[in-house]
RNA sequence: GGGAGUUUAGCUCAGCUGGUUUAGAGCAUCUGCCUUACAAGCAGAGGGUCACUGGUUCGAAUCCAGUAUCUCCCA
């Protein structure tokens, strides 16, 4: 290893990876003589790409996996991906479409063996990606949720479900994209505000010369209405009460309802039923049996019940019908009006809403034991706030629909008997047999046909921490018995419905049992301007380049720095350099200390063991601070409390007491204690930084082959000598106070200074501040020198003899500065103290406090007072 | 429309059950230094009516109410 002296990442991470990978070092079985420490990752899309949200988030879960290594845990972290039914289908088409091929022109079997063929050239980046970040993965565990034990498992599920009875077929309305011609999830629409018009069109009452008048923002539907309902108690529309009304244009005529489902403020309190493109309309209408005219084709088009108007596209109509109506008198009047329209994420064209037939899983009992693990914290989340969000959602379930209308995915098991009717079952054969005891008419097995449609990605996903371990075919394996449940859970919180609820749901279903303790949300990467970090925005950097840039460590750094759970991350590159900054600066102490040649003759310095003595002893004071941050999962505190340990304790303090001057050796003691302390810090800082700490650690010492700081126990914390380091925080302080006076002054640090002291005094660290401030002598002294600068720490006065470098004007205004806070300061502790009300009911150990604040601040005011005297006598 | 949250230094955030806070950290800024580990550095310094208005209290960044603000989730 060469040391340059700027630490070169790029070499460094190939290297231990490949050294992790060589000795297995990532790899977990079960060991009942360890505690397991589980992590399943999120998966990612098969064919995604590494995004930030990526980066942040596996850089989080191998900071608590490589922390639990290094507590003595048994540590296992499943990889994987997730097939992604709707997201790699439309990549598929779009490829496809590239080459002029359109997956309506495809075979279900072409279009599937097209997506395996894209599925294997391009599922795996991502975890090769993951690689570079330095993720300790169990690599030998990769799982896809399509691959054959998942596949078998979500089939199992949905039989089971369904014997169950919790799962049913019911109608829907979808969201249909007329232009990709596909039915797409209700996450893929975006709903924008649109400026449009509330047309009141006139409905001629049968037999009569009145009319009612009807709001609605789609005219172009009207071909569609089969009745016009109204509030039974509404006293402007009664008189409708079982009258039937002409449909304009089509002149169709259809009954006035009635149901309290509408709404009797909003327009005219007419509302027209039109059970093919609103949902709750379809209700009403299956509620009071009446027809369903679809008057859409697939493309937007309207179809064959739409008299001249038929082929014309929906909005074209719309303005069509707008002047046709109003030509004919049927308009009282068009009201601009806004509000929402959902587009297609893919396509942007308006979304239609569409009827269609659906599998639904009933969530009601699921919910209740998920509903209770996460507000009696057996699944503890962090942050809590989203507790409140949970339960507002599990309150309120929604049976959940689990079909979607592609051919990427797991092919739901029902099978449609040739006279109507179908059965569920695992296999074909297995559906056949039961469908031979259930019919009684001549059947093969030819004549079953399959449902079209495939289960929603996340059917696949609720499984995951169980089938990722085989834990719904092979309940009782070795693995799942082990590692079930898992620790900590590390997603967004954009999916706690999506995913995290129902893996609690699918757990407590399966394993009567959370499968998992804690479920830790991160933040969303934003941009500069608060926005989402998306592929479509292209404001997203590339993880990749900035690791190339960087360092791993580096970005892994930065991402952390700014992360705290469930706040949002605004991403800037210069929090990266930050951490490359570091690594940097990691790489430079090594180099100092590795540089050194030791020498046994030589005698180690007051100083030095001062500082050996100090560190020993703020390190212990820090590492259970450091622990009792993980504990709470607060990784960025964590961070930076380790941070400025290396950086400023160890690197500008510590190690600017001991290190010796150019080319001189340095005492065996010293030295040892010095290494030992590296070696602790590279261990601390190993979850973070994984690849610098290996390198450095290997070259620390001499190591075995297969030897790994990864597998290393943290520091663990011994009895502290508070004493010392609250001491020596005031050794900083006077430390500090002589440099300001050297920069005010602009006496060179080669000029050597004294030192007077009016005061109390703890000489014991007296070498410590004539080491690194190039002082002669520290004196106590009577009275301060007339010549000179001086400042206070605590109640001490040190003074540096100036000769006439004094600008006298400055003193006096820097000291009439100080009385003033201080004096302020004063009058608000004095102000409590005088009241007998706080006197009389503050805590006495406050009350003490404040008289503590108080003589300090006196004390401190006289001192100030004396030396502004003086400045202003002279 | 329903729900949840945010608001503290130029930026990103700590500040937990009110009193050790006339408020802390990191970054950025400013000043002086290329001092043989590191200029990706060293030393030092400045910077805030704790969104606003009331209330509770001996005492409020902290608790309560209202207002404003931005954000997220659901419909």
């Amino acid at each position: 290893m060469e040391l340059t002296s700027k630490y070169n990442p790029a070499d460094v991470e190939t290297k231990n990876y490949q050294y992790w990978l060589k000795h297995k070092l990532f790899r977990s079985v079960p060991d009942d003589c360890r505690e397991p420490y589980t992590i399943v990752i999120p998966p990612p899309n098969v064919t995604g790409i590494l995004h930030m949200g990526h980066m942040l988030n596996n850089t989080i879960q191998d900071v608590l996996v490589r922390k639990a290594r290094m507590s003595g845990k048994n540590a296992c972290w499943v990889p994987g991906t997730d097939h992604a039914s709707i997201a790699t289908e439309a990549k598929v088409i779009a490829k496809l479409a590239q080459q002029g091929i359109r997956k309506q022109d495809l075979s279900r079997e072409q279009f599937i063996q097209h997506a395996w063929d894209w599925t294997n050239e391009h599922g795996g980046i991502i975890l090769e990606q993951l690689k570079k970040l330095g993720a300790s993965c169990d690599w030998d565990r990769t799982c896809f949720t399509m691959d054959e034990i998942r596949t078998q498992s979500v089939i199992r599920v949905f039989c089971d479900l369904y014997r169950q009875g919790k799962i049913y077929k019911d109608v829907r309305m979808v969201n249909w994209d007329p232009k990709a011609l596909t039915a797409v999830s209700d996450e893929e629409v975006i709903y924008k505000e649109i400026q449009g018009k509330l047309y009141y069109i006139k409905y001629k009452i049968e037999g009569k010369d009145g009319y009612a008048v009807i709001a609605t923002t789609r005219p172009e539907t009207i071909f569609g209405d089969v009745a016009v309902c109204i509030h039974p108690n509404d006293e402007k529309t009664k008189s409708f009460k079982g009258k039937k009304l002409i449909v304009p244009l089509v002149n169709r005529v259809i009954p006035v309802i009635e149901d309290d489902y509408v709404d009797a403020e909003f327009g005219t309190g007419c509302l027209k039923v039109t059970p093919a493109h609103d949902v709750n309309d379809y209700r009403l209408g299956a509620k009071y049996n009446l027809e369903t005219i679809d008057v859409l084709n697939d493309d937007g088009t309207l179809n064959n019940h739409c008299l001249n108007y038929v082929g014309m596209d929906r909005f074209a109509a719309r303005t069509q019908m707008e002047k046709d109506l109003a030509h004919a008198g049927l308009i009282e009047k068009i009201e601009p009006y806004t509000h929402k329209v959902g587009f297609s994420e893919r396509t942007d064209a308006a979304i239609e809403p569409r009827l269609s037939m659906q599998w639904f899983l009933n969530m009601q009992e699921l919910a209740k034991p998920a509903l209770d693990a996460v507000m009696n914290d057996t699944v503890k989340f962090c942050p809590a706030k989203f507790k409140n969000i949970y339960r507002h959602w599990m309150e309120n379930i929604k049976d959940w629909n689990i079909s979607r209308q592609l051919w990427w995915g797991h092919r739901i098991p029902a099978y449609y008997l040739p006279r109507g009717g179908f059965v569920v079952a695992e296999t074909k054969d297995e559906a056949y047999q039961e469908a031979l005891r259930t019919v009684d008419y001549p059947l093969t097995i030819d004549d079953l046909r399959q449902d079209e449609d495939v289960f929603d990605t996340w059917f696949s996903s609720w499984l995951w921490p169980l089938s990722v371990f085989d834990g719904i075919l092979h309940p009782d394996n070795a693995d799942i018995s082990y590692y079930y449940p898992t620790q900590d859970l590390v997603t967004a919180p954009e999916i706690i419905f999506f995913w995290v609820a129902r893996m609690i749901m699918a757990g407590y279903q399966y394993r009567q049992e959370a499968c998992f303790r804690n479920v830790y949300f991160t933040g969303i990467v934003r941009d500069k301007l608060g926005r989402k970090m998306s592929k479509s925005l292209g404001n997203s950097p590339d993880p990749i380049a900035l690791m190339d840039k960087y360092g791993a460590d580096g970005v892994r750094m930065g991402m952390l720095l700014t992360s705290p759970a469930g706040n949002d991350l605004p991403f800037d590159e210069s929090l990266c350099e930050q951490g490359r900054n570091f690594s940097n600066k990691i790489w430079n102490a090594f180099r100092l200390v590795k540089g050194w040649q030791t020498d046994n003759t030589v005698l180690q310095p007051e100083a030095s063991r001062i500082a050996v003595q100090w560190f020993e002893a703020l390190l212990n004071q820090t590492l259970p601070e450091i622990e009792d941050l993980f504990e709470k999962y607060r990784l960025s505190e964590a961070l930076m409390m380790i941070y400025k340990l290396f950086w400023d304790e160890f690197s500008s303090w510590y190690l600017e007491i001991i290190k010796p001057a150019y080319m001189q050796p340095v005492d065996p003691t010293t030295c040892s204690a010095t290494l030992h302390f590296f070696d602790s810090l590279l261990k601390l800082l190993h979850p973070f930084m994984p690849f610098i700490t290996e390198e450095l650690w290997q070259s620390l010492d001499k190591r075995e082959d297969g030897e790994s700081i990864m597998l290393q126990m943290t520091p663990q914390p011994k009895q502290t000598d508070t004493q010392l380091t609250s001491d020596f925080a005031k050794v900083k302080e006077i430390i500090t106070g002589v440099r300001s006076v050297r920069l005010q002054k602009n006496i060179p640090t080669k000029t050597p200074l004294h030192l007077q002291v009016v005061g109390q005094h703890n000489n014991a660290f007296d070498t410590v501040i004539v080491r690194l401030c190039n002082i002669e002598q520290i004196n106590p002294v009577k009275e301060k020198e007339d010549q000179s600068v001086s400042f206070l720490v605590g109640t001490t006065e040190y003074v540096v003899p100036v000769n006439d470098l004094l600008n006298r004007e400055e003193e006096i205004t820097k000291t009439e500065t100080e009385i003033n806070y201080y004096e302020g300061f004063l009058s608000t502790v004095l102000k409590k103290l005088s009241n007998e009300k706080f006197v009389a009911n503050a805590k006495p150990e406050v009350v003490d406090m404040e008289r503590k604040k108080q003589l300090d601040a006196e004390t401190k005011l006289k001192a100030l007072r004396d030396n502004l005297t003086k400045l202003k006598n002279k």
